[in-house]
DNA sequence: TTGGTATGCTTGCGTAATCAAATATATATC
DNA sequence: GATATATATTTGATTACGCAAGCATACCAA
C-alpha cells in the first residue's frame, strides 16, 4: 500500500512533518512563558554563541536557515524591544551586525532552560546515541 | 565553545534548519517544473495514498502536519485548478472530503518522480540504514 | 422533543518568510 | 580615476499558515 517505505522521499516528508510539530510546540512553550517564537529564540541563541555575541546579519541568516531578508524582518521586533542591537562595520559600510544586548542575554538564559526542557521531553523516547547520527544526517541536508 | 553538542536541543535546531533547506529546495524543483510547492505536493501525495484517493479534510491536516485551517486554505488553489475536488459526507454534513482528481493524479505522477530524484540526491551521502532510524525518531517527534 | 455540549470545518486577523527588485557600498579593470 | 561588476542588506509584493472565534451539524441526556 505504501510504496514509499524507507525511501529518501519518505524521510523528507516525515522531516517536514516533524519540523512543523516541533515548531508549534516550541512556539507555544516559548511564546507563553517568554514571549518569544521558536524563530526568535533561535536567532538569539546563535548570537549568544558567536564571539562577542555578534554576527553579520548575513551569517546569522545562514546559521538559522533563513534568507537575508528573513533575518532583516525577524530582527525588527527584537531590536524594537531591545533584545538585539544593530552595529555597523568600520571597514565596510555595507555590512551590518546584530548584537545580543544584556537584556537579550538575560531573557535568553531563561528561554534556554524552557527550550532544553521541552526538547528533552519531546525526545525522551529516543536513545541518546541515536541523536548523534541524526545530527550528522540533518547537517548533510542543510548543506553543512 | 558550544555547550549544546549532542543535546536534544541541538538536534531540534538542526532539524528546523534542515527542514527549511529541504523545503526551499523542493519548492524550487517542484515549482519550476510542475508549478507545485512542496506543501502542495505533500497534500496530493497523501491523498493519492488514501483509499479512493480521498480523505477527510481533518485527517489530511493530521497527515501533512498542518492545522485544519491550513488545509482549508492550502486546498483552495488546488481545487481552483482542478487537482483536488471537494466531496460531502452523506451521513455527516459537517465533514468534507478532499479527493484527488484524475488531473491531479496525473500531475502527481510526474511530480513524484521529481521529488524522488531530488530527495535521493539530497541524501545520497546518507547510508540507507541511517535513514530508517531517523524515520523512527522523526515519528516520535511528530507524536506519531 | 429540546437544551446543552462536542465535532468538523471555515473565516478574521496577525505574523512570518519567500523572491525579486532596489539601494548602497566596495572592488576590479581599463 | 571612471566605469563596470560584485556584495551586503533592505524593501515591495505576495503567499503561507497559526490561533481564536464563528458556524453548522451531530450527539446526548432529561
Amino acid at each position: 500500500m505504501n510504496a514509499l517505505e524507507n525511501t529518501p522521499l519518505e524521510f523528507c516528508l516525515k522531516l517536514a512533518r516533524a519540523s512543523a510539530a516541533l515548531t508549534r510546540k516550541m512556539d507555544n512553550v516559548l511564546g507563553s512563558v517568554h514571549g518569544l517564537s521558536f524563530g526568535d529564540f533561535t536567532l538569539l541563541l546563535h548570537l549568544s554563541q558567536a564571539p562577542n555575541s555578534r554576527l553579520r546579519r548575513g551569517d546569522l541568516a545562514d546559521k538559522v536557515g533563513l534568507t537575508a531578508s528573513g533575518v532583516t524582518r525577524s530582527l525588527i521586533p527584537l531590536e524594537k524591544i531591545g533584545l538585539v542591537a544593530r552595529e555597523a562595520d568600520v571597514r565596510d559600510a555595507r555590512v551590518g551586525y546584530a548584537v545580543l544586548t544584556p537584556t537579550g542575554q538575560e531573557l535568553l538564559q531563561n528561554a534556554l532552560l524552557s527550550a532544553q526542557n521541552t526538547s528533552t521531553e519531546l525526545l525522551e523516547a529516543t536513545p541518546k546515541h541515536a541523536l548523534e547520527g541524526l545530527v550528522t544526517t540533518l547537517g548533510i541536508l542543510s548543506g553543512r
